[in-house]
Formats: structure tokens, sequence, C-alpha cells
DNA sequence: AACGACGGTTCACATAATGAACCACATTTA
DNA sequence: TAAATGTGGTTCATTATGTGAACCGTCGTT
């Protein structure tokens, strides 16, 4: 791996659940020797994208994120126009709904609003979902060119679970029913018991950028249920869109 | 310079003015030549901190640095918390007022409020400003702990401008008036024509954590109107920790 | 006082970064 | 038209940079 991939694996070890780690524990969970994170962490430190605490020496995530985040937030603000969105289709589903922007060839998650109920799907902020087997991945696939999807499903498909297709005819033919429809469906076939409505979200030019999708456990799901989530969840990503190319 | 840290300035090329940039450019700008800025911004995009618009092939700031983010702004919600207060100082002094967060032995300005006038000072959200020879900087060491300002002005105090002060008794005997009336004045001390007001927000140790400023073209401040800002900078300040530290 | 954890440092060694020269392509200039 | 200049991207011998085992000192526990 490249020392600048190293560096960043660093940050990414970084979580709300976890967000100040001693140095010992940032090295063993990267992998990396003591000597090397820390040489790391200081070139980080310089630049500002860690800080280290000053009575405790344990290291946080720093003030230049923030600063480059809100750049780009400027130029590209997806997550504060659609944040809302997704808030209110969390409660108009009662389930939990999570949004995803298309980068480097797959989906990051950049947002979650959980359901209300006890019984709900968890979702983490920062998982990444591959185009194939998942239910935003095909209503991305869906709303891409047919020759952006061929070229996608021509390349390699790695298997991320069990339960992920990586036929490219059955990925095609969801694709397909996905686009005829809007939305994509699937019950259980990223994560056992997850039944998840996906819908695209799409740019100025047409072309996709990301995607929302709401998830909920299998029992409360039948055909009309998840009839009304699909249409709820294209009404959504549809005000997204407009929100975000300006009314267009 | 380690690899890292040139990964990081090839990240801080970009602005709120120049969102995008090519790889030419960027190698230039960062003085580094192509072939390696170019292998910098794949190890940087495989992570997500960069990506690369397909038709235009330049380069932008990534969704990663957006996760990143968001994960130390929930652990450290300075800016979310205090930028309506710097907002509602700006309207109440209708001068611009600027937010510092310290990072890394200097204060890291984060956020800026413009004044709505004409004739108004412009602050630029990035720059970093030394703890001597600006009033945020005066503000911040007079609420500093005594050892810790000694520590400082013991140490190299590089000057940053022609205006710069860098002899440690004149800073400690600013930083003394600063710290009995609660801010910092300083008219014309960081730029010419610039008049500012200084005052640190406190974390919950009660150690200074960043800054808030007003800057006025000096034009429209005499004594009277300084004393108005400074109190109302004072309260601003505490409102900010106040809500930071939970009502503390 | 002995132990084990911590953060941090050193330096011989090896790997990973470097950059001049090179594509192919698109605009602009002569 | 054809040369010139720009762009993004690639190659590979050279070398500078990153690496990590072993080493501090310190802290809190046993």
């Amino acid at each position: 791996m490249s020392t600048v991939g190293k560096a960043v694996s660093l940050l990414e070890l970084f979580t709300l659940a976890e967000p100040e780690i001693g140095l010992s524990d940032l090295a063993r969970k990267a992998g990396l020797d003591k000597a090397t994170a820390r040489r790391l962490l200081m070139a980080l430190a310089e630049r500002r994208l860690i800080e280290q605490e000053s009575q405790s020496r344990r290291y946080r995530l720093g003030a230049g994120l923030s600063r480059l985040a809100r750049i780009r937030d400027a130029h590209f603000p997806f997550v504060r126009l659609a944040a809302p969105v997704v808030r209110d289709l969390s409660i108009e589903t009662g389930e939990t709904v999570h949004l995803s922007e298309f980068s480097a060839g797959a989906l990051l998650t950049v947002h979650v609003e959980l359901s209300a109920k006890a019984n709900r799907v968890n979702v983490d902020v920062g998982q990444v979902l591959p185009l194939h087997g998942t239910p935003s991945g095909i209503a991305f696939l869906a709303a891409s060119r047919p020759e952006v999807v061929s070229a996608y499903l021509d390349g390699p498909l790695q298997p991320f679970s069990q339960h992920t297709m990586t036929q490219p005819d059955r990925l095609m033919e969801a694709v397909r029913l996905a686009a005829s429809r809007g939305y994509s469906r699937s019950a259980q076939g990223y994560e056992e018991g997850v039944h998840s409505i996906g819908a695209a979200i799409l740019g100025s030019d047409g072309n996709p950028i990301g995607t929302l999708a709401v998830a909920s456990p299998v029992s409360r799901v039948d055909d009309a249920v998840a009839a009304s989530q699909g249409e709820a969840a294209i009404k959504a990503a549809r005000l997204i869109s407009v929100r975000l190319t300006g009314e267009a």
C-alpha cells in the first residue's frame, strides 16, 4: 500500500463511537508499526488533519478536515440538501433511510436517518456499497446510461457476501426491472432479514450521482407496503434532484 | 517534505473559488512533478478524499472528506454550535466576524460571517493565524494558563508580516491588558486599515479552544465603538462556551 | 519492585517515491 | 495545412524516503 493510503487508513479508524484513539491502539488497528503510525500521524497533524489532545495524548480528527469538507460541500451540497428529505422519508415510512453518494466506482453511505421503532435496521455512515448486489447499487445502475451499465457488468464483480449476485445476466434483469419501476427492491438480498427499496438521485446532466434506500425488517413489509415505500422513495429522490440542480 | 504532507498539500489547493483543478495545474501549484502528483491523487482517490470528474478529467475534493468531517463534527461540534452566534454578532456589530479554532499550535479560521456593508473587511476561511501578532492570538493567550503563555513566548516567534509583534515583553503586556479587559484590541496591528477585537472561547476544562474576532475598517471605529464591540464579543464568546460545554 | 501497558525515539536497512522522457490527443498558432 | 503548445497519462532507472526491531522513560497495577 502507498504511504498516503496508510495515512488515510489511520484517519478512517476514527468513528462516531470511537472519536479519540491512542497511538498503540491506532497502530494495532491499522496493522502498522508504532513508529510508522506515529510518523504518519505527525505528518497529518502538521496539516491539521489530525490533532492530539495535549493531556491524554490521544489523537482525534483535526479541524483541517472540517475546512476541506466545507469547501467540497459548498461546491457540491449533496448531503446538506438531501438530509432533510431523507429525514422526512424516514418519518413517512417509519423505517431507516440511508443516503449514498457515488464516488470512485462505488456508493459511499454519507447520511442515515434511523427508524424510531425498536426493531429497526441499523446502517453505518461510511459503509461502502458495491454497485452490484445492493438495492442502492441496482437502482443506480438502472438510472445509468446503458453503455455504463454494460461496461460495469463486463468488469470483475467481486462477491461481497454469500448473498451477492455476481451473474451479469441476472443483474441485468434486476436492473431492467428497477428501470421500469423507478425503484429497486430486494428482500434479504444484502443481509439476512433486511428488506430494501432503492431509488437513484440524478444530477444536472441526467446521470445518477447517488441513491437513497429504505431499509426495513422483512417482517414489516409485504408487496403493498413495498409499493408504497417505492413510490415515496421515488418522490424523495426526485425532490433531492430538483433541489440540487436548481428546480431543473 | 513527507509524502503524506505532499498529498495533503494537493488537497489544500482546492478553494471555494476554485473547487475543481486539472492535473497539470495541480502539479504546478504544488511544485510537484506531474507523475508524482498523479500518483498521490490516485492514492487519495482510492480512499475517496479526491474524486475525478469523468468527462473533464479534472479533480475535486472527495466524499470521504465529508464523511470524516461529520465524525469529527459529531464529537467536537465547535463550528456547528458557534456559527449562529457568530452570525448574530456580525449582524449586531455590522462588521465581519471570524471564528478560529486552536489546532496544532496556531489558530485556524473555520468560519466567517461577512459584514453586509460595502466597505468591509474580508477574511478567508482556512487562514492560519499565529498566536502572536493577531488580536485573536492575543485573546487566546490571555485566556491560557500562565505557564502555557510563557512557554509559548519563550519559543521562536516568527514574524508573519512587518506589523508582527515579536518582542516577548511587549506581547506579554498586550496579553495582560487583554486578560484584564476580557478582549484584545488591535488597530492596524495585523493588516493596514483593519481594526480588530478578539475574544477567547473556553472549553469544558476552562482552557481556551478557539476565538472569535470582530474586524472593521479603522475609519468606522473609535474608542466607544471598540468598547461596545468588545463587550458584545465577550458575550458571544461566553455564549458559545456555554453551548459547547452544555450549560456549564 | 516487578510487571505490563503506554507514548515516543533511534538507525541500519529495504521499499516505495521520484522525475525526465515518453505517449496520444486536443487546441491554438503560423 | 502543419507546426507548436497545451492537456492527461505512463514508464523505469535512480535515489530518497519510509520502515520496524529494539530501545527509551513513565505511568498505574499487581
